[in-house]
Order: structure tokens, then C-alpha cells, then sequence
DNA sequence: ACAGTGCATACTGTATACAATATACAATTC
DNA sequence: GAATTGTATATTGTATACAGTATGCACTGT
């Protein structure tokens, strides 16, 4: 958890993005608690831009507040998880339709390549420009809808799946399957049929949510198992 | 903008809703710069709690940061307040989907009284009190949809519209329609009926996004008009 | 008269000091 | 011996002090 030095940014937002970082790959757990001292001590800054950092910390769901006790991590819970994932589905859904209306020719054509780095990505088998192809494949399609405000709380809850993503994407029995589910979703909304497109979204986002509750039940059993 | 003083709240959360209130009915007007010192001294609290609320604000994009030159309220452009509604939308209907599924017998005939009781108050014809009993019958739904995140979200998005609810509830052409409306989504939702409850909010978002757009398009043609 | 520089001012960003409260542990009482 | 209260300590909540930077204005030089 080094705090990332970048002299331009304001230093809540590098104490947010380092925070979010340790929250995210498990270095800060679940339960445990943020005290303002220790990680302004730890992170070399005083309390007020850790203070602030936890506030949006709160506002993206990672942690929980508890008056006069301060911040914990949130813990993440099957429950907790497909709350955001059905809410999630709905937006992308949304996003889909409202690209189908609203996506130019050349973007479309950004879309294609992107899905086409996504099969060569697959190929490479490296999980992180697996990723990285992955999301930037659905980054052309939700700024195609043109919603800044759908971006933004899509955005918002993709941080929390984040931890997850590479569970979904480790497993390579499913990557064949993606790259058919993003060349139906390319194809729908090159031809702008809304429907299609958002049936073809509907069964990509519903398996990455079965992969996804699938690895956290295992974890909550593996969890109690020890305890 | 008098600080609604309860000893219970962290100042914080005191400060947050007295500015959002001052936003909100345009005591604080677009534009206008949210100075903490000024605030602070107005409010009667130091700077921290100013400076923490107003990075709530920001969450819920009342108001924007400008590096260096701090907070102002946001202006609320027709664009911005449609893609505010088309998430709604998406929300809203998920909301009364996952409602007829999850929906107990007993929140049904809640539901059936607080449909009720938006027809007293119409018939009150008292504005205060139609739409707290729309806030209230709409409340009734998003509950039974047991997914607090989509709460959560929902409630963010409806701040945004507050200023402008009075607005399509005042015009007293619409209340009847209103009235059709609401029944049509509960009984729709008793009949665990997804898609007739869908299509029924669609109409019902789709009526009150139409009437606030119109106050928007006039309110924006006032302006230009002044300048 | 106009452009450019420097200074005063006002504000945000950050650090720290102080107040209030919750928690844990020990002492005291029944 | 158990329960309750007191007290120390740790931690959050709040206020304030200090530092750095942007903005506007006056003054100077051409």
C-alpha cells in the first residue's frame, strides 16, 4: 500500500485510489477497521485527506461507516453481490439500447476491432490483456449511449465486481463462450436491433454473474469451513 | 438556509442537508460558488464539516468541483436531467419487476392503501400532501424489490428531480391520469404480473420525464431570453 | 494608452490541535 | 464471585492554523 505519489492529483484523491487499491486485492480485508491515524501515519499525509478518501470510499459500497466507530471494509456477501449485479444487468442493458439508437459508423467499426483484439487477446491466453480487451470492448459501448450519468454509476459499480474479474476470466473453459457472446453483441448493434442486442448482453453479463456467485459461495464455504 | 440543529447527527450530515435543501429549492442558485469559510460562518460549524458535505454533494452531482477554485452548484441542463431519467427509467422497472417477484401478500394491500391514499389527496388537492403520498407509494415498491442497493441508487437519482417534482405534480390536468396510472402498477404488481407492471411504469416515468422536460425547455428559453 | 510585472487578497488544500465519546479494564461494592 | 461504576486510553468529530496557489488590481515601463 505505497501511496502512489503524483504531484498533481489532490491528495485525497491518490489517498482513494491507493485505499481502494489495498481494499480491492484483499491487502485491506473485509471487517477491518480504517483507522485515520494509522494510515495517515502509514501513508506519510495528515487525517483530513483520509477522511475525505473514506467518505468516497463509502459512496462506492467498499466501506461501511459506523458512527463515533469509523470505517470498516465492507464485507462482501452473495447477497451484497447480486444486489449489484441485478442492478448492474439493468444498466447494461440499458447502455446496449441506447447505443443500438445512438452509436456513429465509426464507432462501430472501433467496436469490431475491439471485439477482434478480444479474440487476439484470448489467444495470447494472458489473463490481464485479457481484461484490459475485455473492458475496453464494453467502454465503446457505453460511451456510445451517450449518458454520462449511466457511465458514471456504471463505473461505480464496476469497482465492486472488480476483485472478481479475474475469477471469471481465470476460468478458460468459459472463454470461448465470451468471444461468441461479444461478436453477437457487435453484430446487434452494428445492425442497431435493440432487442437482439440486449438479449445478447442479457446472457454475457447473466454467466459472468453465475461465475461470479459461483466463486463467492465457494469462498463463504471455504470461510465457515475454517471458522 | 437555517442549520436545522439535531444534536443527534454528525454535523456533517446536518450541513449536507441544509445545503441540498438550499440547492434544491434555489435559495442557492446554478452557478453560484460554494465558499467554505462563508458557509461556515453562516451555518455557525468550521470548515470540515462544510468541506465534507459538499464532497457529498458532489456525489450526488448537485454540485461540481473545480480544482483550486472549489465547489458550485450545478447547472441543470435539459441534457443532463434526461440522462438522469433514462437511468430512472431502467431502475424503475427493474424495481417493480424484481417487486412482483419478491412482493409479500402483506405489502400488497400496503400498497393497495397507499394507492388509496394518493387518491384522498388528490381529491385534497393539496399539493404537500400528493406528493408525499406518491413518495410514499413509490416507496412501497422500490422496498418489496429487496435489493437495497437499487434503493440506494434510485434515491441518489431522485434528488436530482426533487425541484421538479412540483412541478408536474401542480399542473392539476395530469392528477387523473395519475390516479389510472398508479392503479393500473398495483394491480399489475398483486397479479405478480412483470411485464404488465413493467409496461405500466414505463407509461408513468415516461409522462412525468415528458413534463419535466417542458418545464426545463421553458426554463432554458426564459433564460436566453433575459441574457 | 497599453502591456506586463509584481503585489495584495481570497480562497482551497493540508496539517494539527482540541473536544467529545466509546471501549476496555480495573477497582469497589453487594 | 458477579455486577457495576470509575478511569484511562484510543479514536472519531470538530475547529483552527498554516501553506500554496489563483485572481484581480495597481503600478511601472514603453
Amino acid at each position: 500500500m505505497e501511496p502512489n505519489i503524483d504531484a498533481l492529483l489532490p491528495l485525497r484523491d491518490v489517498v482513494f485510489k491507493t485505499l481502494r487499491q489495498a481494499i480491492l486485492t484483499g491487502e485491506l480485508k473485509p471487517g477491518e477497521r480504517l483507522m485515520e491515524i494509522h494510515l495517515a501515519e502509514k501513508l506519510g499525509v495528515s487525517r483530513t485527506p483520509i477522511r475525505e478518501a473514506i467518505r468516497q470510499l463509502e459512496l462506492e459500497g467498499l466501506v461501511i461507516m459506523v458512527p463515533r466507530r469509523g470505517a470498516q471494509v465492507a464485507h462482501i456477501t452473495e447477497k451484497s453481490m447480486s444486489d449489484v449485479l441485478e442492478v448492474r444487468l439493468a444498466l447494461d442493458e440499458l447502455a446496449v439500447k441506447l447505443a443500438c439508437e445512438r452509436i456513429t459508423d465509426e464507432e462501430i467499426s472501433l467496436l469490431r476491432s475491439a471485439c477482434a483484439d478480444f479474440e487476439d487477446a484470448v489467444s495470447s491466453a494472458d489473463i490481464r490483456s485479457i481484461t484490459s480487451a475485455d473492458v475496453a470492448f464494453h467502454d465503446i459501448i457505453f460511451k456510445a449511449s451517450r449518458n454520462s450519468r449511466l457511465i458514471q454509476m456504471v463505473n461505480n459499480l464496476a469497482e465492486q465486481m472488480y476483485r472478481y474479474r479475474f475469477e471469471y476470466i481465470k476460468d478458460d473453459s468459459g472463454w470461448q463462450s465470451l468471444i461468441t457472446e461479444h461478436r453477437m453483441i457487435t453484430d446487434a448493434i452494428a445492425m442497431r436491433d435493440s432487442q437482439l442486442a440486449e438479449r445478447a448482453i442479457h446472457v454475457h453479463i447473466k454467466n459472468q454473474e453465475n461465475s461470479i456467485l459461483r466463486t463467492i459461495r465457494r469462498e463463504e464455504k471455504d470461510l465457515t469451513r475454517k471458522q
